[in-house]
DNA sequence: ATAAGTGAAATTGTATCCATTATACCCCGC
DNA sequence: GCGGGGTATAATGGATACAATTTCACTTAT
Protein backbone atom coordinates (compact mmCIF):
# COMPACT_ATOMS: atom_id res chain seq x y z
CA UNK A 1 0.00 0.00 0.00
CA UNK A 2 1.34 3.37 -1.08
CA UNK A 3 2.27 4.95 2.35
CA UNK A 4 1.20 9.35 1.66
CA UNK A 5 0.78 11.96 3.78
CA UNK A 6 -2.94 11.83 5.07
CA UNK A 7 -4.89 15.00 3.23
CA UNK A 8 -7.46 15.73 6.61
CA UNK A 9 -5.76 18.19 8.64
CA UNK A 10 -5.96 17.77 12.27
CA UNK A 11 -9.22 19.24 14.01
CA UNK A 12 -9.14 22.90 14.62
CA UNK A 13 -8.91 22.54 18.38
CA UNK A 14 -5.23 20.82 17.80
CA UNK A 15 -4.18 22.93 15.55
CA UNK A 16 -5.04 26.10 17.62
CA UNK A 17 -3.42 24.37 20.47
CA UNK A 18 -0.71 23.37 18.57
CA UNK A 19 -0.10 27.21 17.40
CA UNK A 20 -0.66 28.40 20.84
CA UNK A 21 2.02 26.21 22.21
CA UNK A 22 4.29 27.07 20.01
CA UNK A 23 3.85 30.56 20.27
CA UNK A 24 4.07 30.20 24.34
CA UNK A 25 7.35 28.25 24.35
CA UNK A 26 9.05 30.47 21.88
CA UNK A 27 7.88 33.20 24.51
CA UNK A 28 6.10 34.59 21.57
CA UNK A 29 3.81 34.98 24.17
CA UNK A 30 5.16 36.23 27.47
CA UNK A 31 4.41 34.69 30.89
CA UNK A 32 2.16 35.76 33.05
CA UNK A 33 0.31 37.30 29.98
CA UNK A 34 -3.65 36.21 30.01
CA UNK A 35 -5.12 35.02 26.55
CA UNK A 36 -8.60 36.09 26.43
CA UNK A 37 -11.05 33.79 23.89
CA UNK A 38 -12.18 36.53 21.59
CA UNK A 39 -9.09 38.10 20.87
CA UNK A 40 -7.37 35.03 20.47
CA UNK A 41 -10.01 33.19 18.21
CA UNK A 42 -9.66 36.41 15.92
CA UNK A 43 -5.77 36.11 15.89
CA UNK A 44 -6.25 32.37 15.13
CA UNK A 45 -8.70 33.73 12.79
CA UNK A 46 -11.13 31.00 13.79
CA UNK A 47 -14.58 30.85 16.54
CA UNK A 48 -14.58 30.57 20.31
CA UNK A 49 -15.36 27.26 20.23
CA UNK A 50 -12.84 25.69 19.26
CA UNK A 51 -10.44 28.17 21.23
CA UNK A 52 -12.15 27.30 24.58
CA UNK A 53 -11.51 23.49 23.57
CA UNK A 54 -7.69 24.28 22.94
CA UNK A 55 -7.44 25.87 26.11
CA UNK A 56 -8.37 23.08 27.96
CA UNK A 57 -5.74 21.11 26.19
CA UNK A 58 -3.23 23.47 27.04
CA UNK A 59 -4.76 23.55 30.44
CA UNK A 60 -3.68 19.54 30.39
CA UNK A 61 -0.55 20.41 29.24
CA UNK A 62 0.60 22.44 31.74
CA UNK A 63 1.22 25.47 29.85
CA UNK A 64 -1.59 27.94 30.84
CA UNK A 65 -3.90 27.78 34.20
CA UNK A 66 -7.57 28.11 33.53
CA UNK A 67 -8.40 31.12 35.91
CA UNK A 68 -12.47 31.31 36.95
CA UNK A 69 -13.78 33.11 34.98
CA UNK A 70 -10.63 35.38 33.92
CA UNK A 71 -9.19 33.34 31.50
CA UNK A 72 -5.92 31.57 30.15
CA UNK A 73 -3.04 33.00 32.14
CA UNK A 74 0.41 31.86 30.52
CA UNK A 75 2.55 30.06 32.72
CA UNK A 76 6.12 30.39 33.08
CA UNK A 77 8.96 28.72 33.38
CA UNK A 78 9.32 28.86 36.98
CA UNK A 79 12.21 26.23 38.99
CA UNK A 80 9.29 24.96 40.84
CA UNK A 81 6.98 24.08 37.59
CA UNK A 82 10.66 22.56 35.75
CA UNK A 83 11.00 20.68 39.09
CA UNK A 84 7.71 18.88 39.00
CA UNK A 85 7.58 18.43 34.97
CA UNK A 86 11.25 16.79 35.07
CA UNK A 87 10.26 14.09 37.81
CA UNK A 88 7.16 12.94 36.37
CA UNK A 89 9.11 12.21 33.01
CA UNK A 90 11.49 11.00 34.98
CA UNK A 91 9.03 7.94 36.83
CA UNK A 92 7.30 7.54 33.09
CA UNK A 93 10.98 7.43 31.53
CA UNK A 94 12.24 4.86 33.42
CA UNK A 95 8.94 2.27 33.85
CA UNK A 96 9.11 2.60 29.98
CA UNK A 97 12.57 1.27 30.20
CA UNK A 98 11.48 -1.53 32.39
CA UNK A 99 8.49 -2.54 30.65
CA UNK A 100 11.03 -2.42 27.25
CA UNK A 101 13.43 -5.10 29.23
CA UNK A 102 10.58 -7.23 30.56
CA UNK A 103 8.35 -7.25 27.20
CA UNK A 104 11.37 -8.26 25.24
CA UNK A 105 10.68 -5.77 22.20
CA UNK A 106 12.35 -5.35 19.26
CA UNK A 107 15.47 -2.26 19.58
CA UNK A 108 16.04 -1.76 16.25
CA UNK A 109 14.70 1.77 15.87
CA UNK A 110 16.45 2.62 19.16
CA UNK A 111 19.61 1.83 18.23
CA UNK A 112 18.85 3.50 14.87
CA UNK A 113 18.71 6.56 16.94
CA UNK A 114 21.96 6.21 18.91
CA UNK A 115 23.93 5.80 16.10
CA UNK A 116 22.72 8.29 14.11
CA UNK A 117 23.25 10.86 16.69
CA UNK A 118 27.16 9.54 16.87
CA UNK A 119 27.90 9.69 13.54
CA UNK A 120 25.77 13.14 13.01
CA UNK A 121 27.54 14.79 15.67
CA UNK A 122 25.68 17.06 18.08
CA UNK A 123 24.24 18.92 14.62
CA UNK A 124 20.45 18.12 14.63
CA UNK A 125 21.00 17.03 18.33
CA UNK A 126 17.21 17.68 19.13
CA UNK A 127 15.31 15.90 16.96
CA UNK A 128 17.34 13.15 17.25
CA UNK A 129 17.14 12.86 21.05
CA UNK A 130 13.78 13.24 21.01
CA UNK A 131 13.66 10.00 18.82
CA UNK A 132 15.06 8.20 20.99
CA UNK A 133 13.44 8.68 24.15
CA UNK A 134 10.06 8.77 21.90
CA UNK A 135 11.20 4.96 20.09
CA UNK A 136 11.44 3.72 23.77
CA UNK A 137 7.78 5.14 25.03
CA UNK A 138 6.68 2.83 21.82
CA UNK A 139 8.69 -0.16 22.61
CA UNK A 140 7.67 -0.03 25.72
CA UNK A 141 4.24 -1.66 24.71
CA UNK A 142 2.18 0.24 26.68
CA UNK A 143 0.48 3.37 24.29
CA UNK A 144 -1.31 5.19 27.40
CA UNK A 145 2.09 5.81 28.30
CA UNK A 146 3.15 6.79 24.91
CA UNK A 147 0.56 9.36 24.95
CA UNK A 148 1.41 10.61 28.49
CA UNK A 149 4.75 11.39 28.09
CA UNK A 150 4.16 12.77 24.47
CA UNK A 151 1.66 15.24 26.21
CA UNK A 152 4.39 16.07 28.66
CA UNK A 153 7.38 16.35 26.08
CA UNK A 154 4.66 18.90 24.09
CA UNK A 155 4.33 21.12 27.48
CA UNK A 156 7.67 21.69 28.28
CA UNK A 157 10.76 19.51 26.88
CA UNK A 158 10.44 20.29 23.72
CA UNK A 159 10.75 24.13 24.25
CA UNK A 160 14.49 23.91 25.04
CA UNK A 161 16.31 22.78 22.03
CA UNK A 162 19.56 22.40 23.68
CA UNK A 163 22.46 23.12 21.18
CA UNK A 164 25.42 23.71 24.03
CA UNK A 165 27.94 20.71 22.89
CA UNK A 166 28.49 19.34 26.61
CA UNK A 167 25.47 19.01 26.83
CA UNK A 168 24.93 17.06 23.86
CA UNK A 169 28.55 14.97 24.65
CA UNK A 170 26.97 14.16 27.78
CA UNK A 171 23.56 13.19 26.84
CA UNK A 172 24.71 11.06 24.03
CA UNK A 173 26.69 9.02 26.32
CA UNK A 174 23.74 8.27 28.99
CA UNK A 175 21.99 7.41 25.51
CA UNK A 176 24.70 4.78 25.21
CA UNK A 177 24.64 3.41 28.81
CA UNK A 178 20.56 3.02 28.93
CA UNK A 179 20.73 1.51 25.38
CA UNK A 180 23.65 -0.99 26.99
CA UNK A 181 21.36 -2.06 29.51
CA UNK A 182 18.53 -2.30 27.39
CA UNK A 183 20.48 -4.89 25.66
CA UNK A 184 20.83 -6.59 28.88
CA UNK A 185 17.32 -6.73 29.37
CA UNK A 186 18.08 -5.13 32.73
CA UNK A 187 15.19 -3.76 34.18
CA UNK A 188 16.46 -2.49 37.18
CA UNK A 189 19.44 -0.81 35.38
CA UNK A 190 17.82 0.37 32.58
CA UNK A 191 15.42 2.35 34.56
CA UNK A 192 18.01 3.56 37.11
CA UNK A 193 20.28 4.90 33.86
CA UNK A 194 17.17 6.72 32.63
CA UNK A 195 15.98 8.19 36.06
CA UNK A 196 19.50 9.77 36.23
CA UNK A 197 19.64 10.58 32.63
CA UNK A 198 16.78 12.82 32.95
CA UNK A 199 17.06 14.11 36.12
CA UNK A 200 20.96 15.19 35.19
CA UNK A 201 18.79 17.27 32.30
CA UNK A 202 16.48 18.99 35.04
CA UNK A 203 19.39 20.30 36.66
CA UNK A 204 20.89 21.40 33.45
CA UNK A 205 18.21 23.33 32.99
CA UNK A 206 17.30 24.25 36.42
CA UNK A 207 20.66 26.50 36.08
CA UNK A 208 19.15 28.37 33.44
CA UNK A 209 16.26 29.02 34.76
CA UNK A 210 16.39 30.33 38.31
CA UNK B 1 -9.45 30.43 59.01
CA UNK B 2 -12.58 28.55 59.33
CA UNK B 3 -12.86 25.48 56.69
CA UNK B 4 -16.14 25.58 54.91
CA UNK B 5 -16.87 24.20 52.15
CA UNK B 6 -17.36 26.56 49.42
CA UNK B 7 -20.76 27.73 48.06
CA UNK B 8 -19.48 27.71 44.21
CA UNK B 9 -20.37 24.66 42.68
CA UNK B 10 -18.02 23.19 40.10
CA UNK B 11 -18.25 24.33 36.42
CA UNK B 12 -20.99 22.29 34.60
CA UNK B 13 -18.46 20.37 32.41
CA UNK B 14 -16.98 18.97 35.52
CA UNK B 15 -20.16 17.65 36.97
CA UNK B 16 -21.07 15.90 33.79
CA UNK B 17 -17.83 14.22 33.68
CA UNK B 18 -18.45 13.36 36.92
CA UNK B 19 -21.58 12.30 36.18
CA UNK B 20 -20.65 9.94 33.11
CA UNK B 21 -17.95 8.91 34.56
CA UNK B 22 -19.66 7.12 37.15
CA UNK B 23 -22.25 6.11 34.74
CA UNK B 24 -19.26 4.09 33.14
CA UNK B 25 -17.63 2.67 35.98
CA UNK B 26 -20.84 1.39 37.63
CA UNK B 27 -21.29 -0.19 34.14
CA UNK B 28 -24.43 1.59 33.85
CA UNK B 29 -23.15 2.55 30.71
CA UNK B 30 -21.69 -0.53 29.07
CA UNK B 31 -18.92 -0.71 27.03
CA UNK B 32 -18.83 -0.06 23.25
CA UNK B 33 -21.83 1.70 23.10
CA UNK B 34 -21.38 5.25 22.10
CA UNK B 35 -22.84 8.51 23.39
CA UNK B 36 -24.24 11.24 21.31
CA UNK B 37 -23.71 14.95 22.50
CA UNK B 38 -27.22 15.92 21.87
CA UNK B 39 -28.98 12.60 23.88
CA UNK B 40 -26.01 12.67 27.09
CA UNK B 41 -27.15 16.93 27.05
CA UNK B 42 -30.63 15.66 27.27
CA UNK B 43 -29.96 13.06 29.73
CA UNK B 44 -27.98 15.19 31.72
CA UNK B 45 -30.41 18.30 31.37
CA UNK B 46 -28.01 20.81 30.36
CA UNK B 47 -26.74 22.13 26.72
CA UNK B 48 -24.30 20.70 24.69
CA UNK B 49 -21.56 22.76 25.01
CA UNK B 50 -20.39 21.70 28.31
CA UNK B 51 -21.23 18.23 27.67
CA UNK B 52 -18.24 18.69 24.58
CA UNK B 53 -15.61 19.53 27.12
CA UNK B 54 -16.67 16.49 29.07
CA UNK B 55 -16.24 14.57 26.42
CA UNK B 56 -12.73 15.84 26.48
CA UNK B 57 -12.22 15.28 30.02
CA UNK B 58 -13.01 11.41 29.58
CA UNK B 59 -11.43 10.55 26.61
CA UNK B 60 -8.05 12.34 28.44
CA UNK B 61 -8.94 10.05 31.40
CA UNK B 62 -9.12 7.06 29.21
CA UNK B 63 -12.80 6.31 29.48
CA UNK B 64 -13.58 7.03 26.17
CA UNK B 65 -12.74 7.50 22.69
CA UNK B 66 -13.34 9.97 20.63
CA UNK B 67 -13.73 8.88 16.75
CA UNK B 68 -13.22 11.34 13.74
CA UNK B 69 -16.69 12.71 13.28
CA UNK B 70 -18.27 10.01 14.89
CA UNK B 71 -18.68 10.75 18.36
CA UNK B 72 -17.98 8.84 22.15
CA UNK B 73 -17.45 4.76 22.33
CA UNK B 74 -17.28 3.55 25.74
CA UNK B 75 -14.12 1.76 27.06
CA UNK B 76 -14.39 -1.00 28.59
CA UNK B 77 -12.57 -2.65 31.39
CA UNK B 78 -9.84 -4.94 28.84
CA UNK B 79 -7.28 -6.79 30.60
CA UNK B 80 -4.94 -4.45 28.20
CA UNK B 81 -6.51 -1.22 29.59
CA UNK B 82 -6.11 -2.41 33.24
CA UNK B 83 -2.61 -3.31 32.71
CA UNK B 84 -1.78 -0.02 31.34
CA UNK B 85 -3.20 2.30 33.69
CA UNK B 86 -2.09 0.38 36.50
CA UNK B 87 2.09 0.23 35.30
CA UNK B 88 1.50 3.84 35.00
CA UNK B 89 0.31 4.47 38.33
CA UNK B 90 2.80 1.84 40.12
CA UNK B 91 5.15 4.39 38.42
CA UNK B 92 4.14 7.50 39.63
CA UNK B 93 2.92 6.88 43.17
CA UNK B 94 6.33 4.94 43.73
CA UNK B 95 8.38 8.30 42.51
CA UNK B 96 6.13 10.16 44.83
CA UNK B 97 6.76 7.96 47.93
CA UNK B 98 10.51 8.61 46.74
CA UNK B 99 9.87 12.53 47.43
CA UNK B 100 8.63 11.91 50.23
CA UNK B 101 11.40 10.49 52.02
CA UNK B 102 13.95 12.82 50.19
CA UNK B 103 11.51 15.94 50.99
CA UNK B 104 11.38 14.61 54.80
CA UNK B 105 7.45 15.83 54.53
CA UNK B 106 5.13 15.24 57.79
CA UNK B 107 3.76 11.41 57.38
CA UNK B 108 1.13 12.63 60.38
CA UNK B 109 -1.77 11.97 57.93
CA UNK B 110 -0.45 9.07 56.37
CA UNK B 111 -0.16 7.52 59.72
CA UNK B 112 -3.45 8.84 60.69
CA UNK B 113 -4.70 6.32 57.45
CA UNK B 114 -3.12 3.53 58.46
CA UNK B 115 -3.92 3.93 62.47
CA UNK B 116 -7.81 4.38 61.29
CA UNK B 117 -7.58 1.31 58.89
CA UNK B 118 -6.15 -1.07 61.71
CA UNK B 119 -9.18 0.18 63.99
CA UNK B 120 -12.23 0.55 61.86
CA UNK B 121 -11.33 -3.06 60.26
CA UNK B 122 -12.36 -3.54 56.47
CA UNK B 123 -15.24 -2.09 56.44
CA UNK B 124 -15.09 1.29 54.75
CA UNK B 125 -11.90 0.09 53.44
CA UNK B 126 -12.07 2.01 49.78
CA UNK B 127 -12.45 5.36 51.33
CA UNK B 128 -9.72 5.02 53.90
CA UNK B 129 -7.72 3.59 51.26
CA UNK B 130 -8.00 6.12 48.50
CA UNK B 131 -6.84 8.91 51.57
CA UNK B 132 -4.00 6.59 52.26
CA UNK B 133 -2.81 7.18 48.67
CA UNK B 134 -3.88 10.44 48.56
CA UNK B 135 -1.97 11.62 51.14
CA UNK B 136 1.02 10.39 50.06
CA UNK B 137 0.67 12.50 46.72
CA UNK B 138 0.43 15.36 48.85
CA UNK B 139 3.18 15.05 50.91
CA UNK B 140 5.62 14.53 47.65
CA UNK B 141 4.99 18.24 47.19
CA UNK B 142 4.87 17.77 43.28
CA UNK B 143 1.40 19.58 43.09
CA UNK B 144 1.11 18.26 39.59
CA UNK B 145 2.21 14.59 40.08
CA UNK B 146 -0.95 14.89 42.50
CA UNK B 147 -2.91 15.86 40.07
CA UNK B 148 -2.12 13.38 37.36
CA UNK B 149 -2.52 10.38 39.87
CA UNK B 150 -6.18 12.04 41.22
CA UNK B 151 -6.90 11.54 37.32
CA UNK B 152 -5.46 8.42 37.61
CA UNK B 153 -7.74 7.29 40.23
CA UNK B 154 -10.84 9.00 38.80
CA UNK B 155 -10.63 7.30 35.19
CA UNK B 156 -10.01 3.37 36.54
CA UNK B 157 -9.27 2.75 40.23
CA UNK B 158 -12.04 4.30 41.74
CA UNK B 159 -14.32 2.19 39.64
CA UNK B 160 -13.81 -1.19 41.75
CA UNK B 161 -14.63 -0.78 45.33
CA UNK B 162 -13.02 -3.91 46.69
CA UNK B 163 -14.53 -5.16 49.79
CA UNK B 164 -13.44 -8.64 49.79
CA UNK B 165 -11.63 -9.47 53.00
CA UNK B 166 -8.76 -11.08 52.59
CA UNK B 167 -7.58 -8.38 49.95
CA UNK B 168 -8.34 -5.61 52.63
CA UNK B 169 -5.81 -7.54 55.26
CA UNK B 170 -3.53 -8.07 52.37
CA UNK B 171 -3.46 -4.47 51.44
CA UNK B 172 -3.42 -2.81 54.82
CA UNK B 173 0.11 -5.31 55.88
CA UNK B 174 1.13 -3.41 52.91
CA UNK B 175 0.47 -0.12 53.64
CA UNK B 176 2.26 -0.65 56.96
CA UNK B 177 5.47 -1.72 54.78
CA UNK B 178 5.15 1.38 53.11
CA UNK B 179 4.90 3.20 55.94
CA UNK B 180 7.42 2.03 57.57
CA UNK B 181 9.61 2.22 54.67
CA UNK B 182 8.43 6.16 54.46
CA UNK B 183 9.49 6.50 58.55
CA UNK B 184 12.61 5.57 57.87
CA UNK B 185 13.04 7.81 54.55
CA UNK B 186 13.85 5.24 52.90
CA UNK B 187 13.39 6.12 49.31
CA UNK B 188 14.11 2.96 47.53
CA UNK B 189 12.64 0.90 49.68
CA UNK B 190 9.51 3.20 50.09
CA UNK B 191 9.31 2.94 46.45
CA UNK B 192 10.07 -0.17 45.30
CA UNK B 193 7.35 -1.55 48.11
CA UNK B 194 4.68 1.12 46.81
CA UNK B 195 4.97 -0.48 43.04
CA UNK B 196 4.77 -4.25 44.43
CA UNK B 197 1.69 -3.41 46.36
CA UNK B 198 0.11 -1.21 42.94
CA UNK B 199 1.63 -4.35 40.69
CA UNK B 200 0.05 -7.05 43.14
CA UNK B 201 -3.52 -5.42 42.98
CA UNK B 202 -3.16 -5.05 39.19
CA UNK B 203 -2.98 -8.76 39.17
CA UNK B 204 -5.83 -9.10 41.40
CA UNK B 205 -7.80 -6.90 39.15
CA UNK B 206 -6.68 -8.73 35.68
CA UNK B 207 -8.18 -12.08 37.44
CA UNK B 208 -11.79 -10.31 37.89
CA UNK B 209 -11.35 -8.68 34.41
CA UNK B 210 -10.07 -11.43 31.87
C1' DA C 1 -22.08 -9.81 -6.30
C1' DT C 2 -19.52 -5.82 -6.30
C1' DA C 3 -19.18 -0.94 -6.78
C1' DA C 4 -20.97 3.35 -6.87
C1' DG C 5 -24.42 6.61 -5.47
C1' DT C 6 -27.62 8.47 -2.12
C1' DG C 7 -29.28 10.00 2.26
C1' DA C 8 -29.73 10.17 7.19
C1' DA C 9 -27.49 11.32 11.42
C1' DA C 10 -23.84 12.90 13.96
C1' DT C 11 -19.89 15.73 14.86
C1' DT C 12 -17.33 20.01 14.12
C1' DG C 13 -17.10 24.72 13.75
C1' DT C 14 -19.60 29.36 13.53
C1' DA C 15 -22.33 32.95 15.39
C1' DT C 16 -24.96 35.13 19.02
C1' DC C 17 -27.15 35.83 23.37
C1' DC C 18 -27.67 35.87 28.34
C1' DA C 19 -26.23 35.26 33.04
C1' DT C 20 -22.61 35.13 36.35
C1' DT C 21 -18.53 36.72 38.13
C1' DA C 22 -14.12 38.90 38.90
C1' DT C 23 -11.58 43.06 38.87
C1' DA C 24 -10.78 47.76 38.77
C1' DC C 25 -12.36 52.14 39.70
C1' DC C 26 -14.64 55.58 42.17
C1' DC C 27 -16.86 57.61 45.90
C1' DC C 28 -17.86 58.23 50.55
C1' DG C 29 -17.17 58.24 55.37
C1' DC C 30 -13.76 58.39 58.96
C1' DG D 1 -5.24 60.44 53.44
C1' DC D 2 -6.93 55.75 53.91
C1' DG D 3 -9.87 51.88 53.95
C1' DG D 4 -14.34 49.80 52.88
C1' DG D 5 -18.05 49.21 50.01
C1' DG D 6 -20.70 49.74 45.94
C1' DT D 7 -20.79 49.98 41.03
C1' DA D 8 -19.36 49.44 36.21
C1' DT D 9 -17.11 46.95 32.87
C1' DA D 10 -15.35 43.10 30.62
C1' DA D 11 -14.70 38.34 30.16
C1' DT D 12 -16.01 33.63 31.01
C1' DG D 13 -19.44 29.91 31.13
C1' DG D 14 -23.26 28.09 29.24
C1' DA D 15 -27.42 27.96 25.91
C1' DT D 16 -29.17 27.88 21.36
C1' DA D 17 -29.39 27.80 16.49
C1' DC D 18 -27.28 26.76 12.26
C1' DA D 19 -24.06 25.59 8.41
C1' DA D 20 -20.70 22.34 6.84
C1' DT D 21 -18.40 17.94 6.71
C1' DT D 22 -18.08 13.31 7.48
C1' DT D 23 -19.38 8.62 8.29
C1' DC D 24 -22.04 4.77 7.62
C1' DA D 25 -25.69 2.18 6.09
C1' DC D 26 -28.76 1.26 2.52
C1' DT D 27 -30.04 1.04 -2.10
C1' DT D 28 -29.33 0.61 -6.84
C1' DA D 29 -27.16 -0.34 -11.15
C1' DT D 30 -24.04 -2.96 -13.92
Amino acid sequence: MLNLKPVKLLPVREQAAASLREAIITQNIKQGETLTLESTAKALGISVTPVREAFQILARDGLIELAQNRGAVVLGMTPENIREHYQIRAALEAEACRLVCENGADLGEIERCVRHLVSSGSENYGELNQSFHYNIWLASGNSRLSRMLSELWNGLSMGLRTTRDEYAKKSQAEHEGILGMLRARDPEGASALMRKHILRSMEDMLTRYE
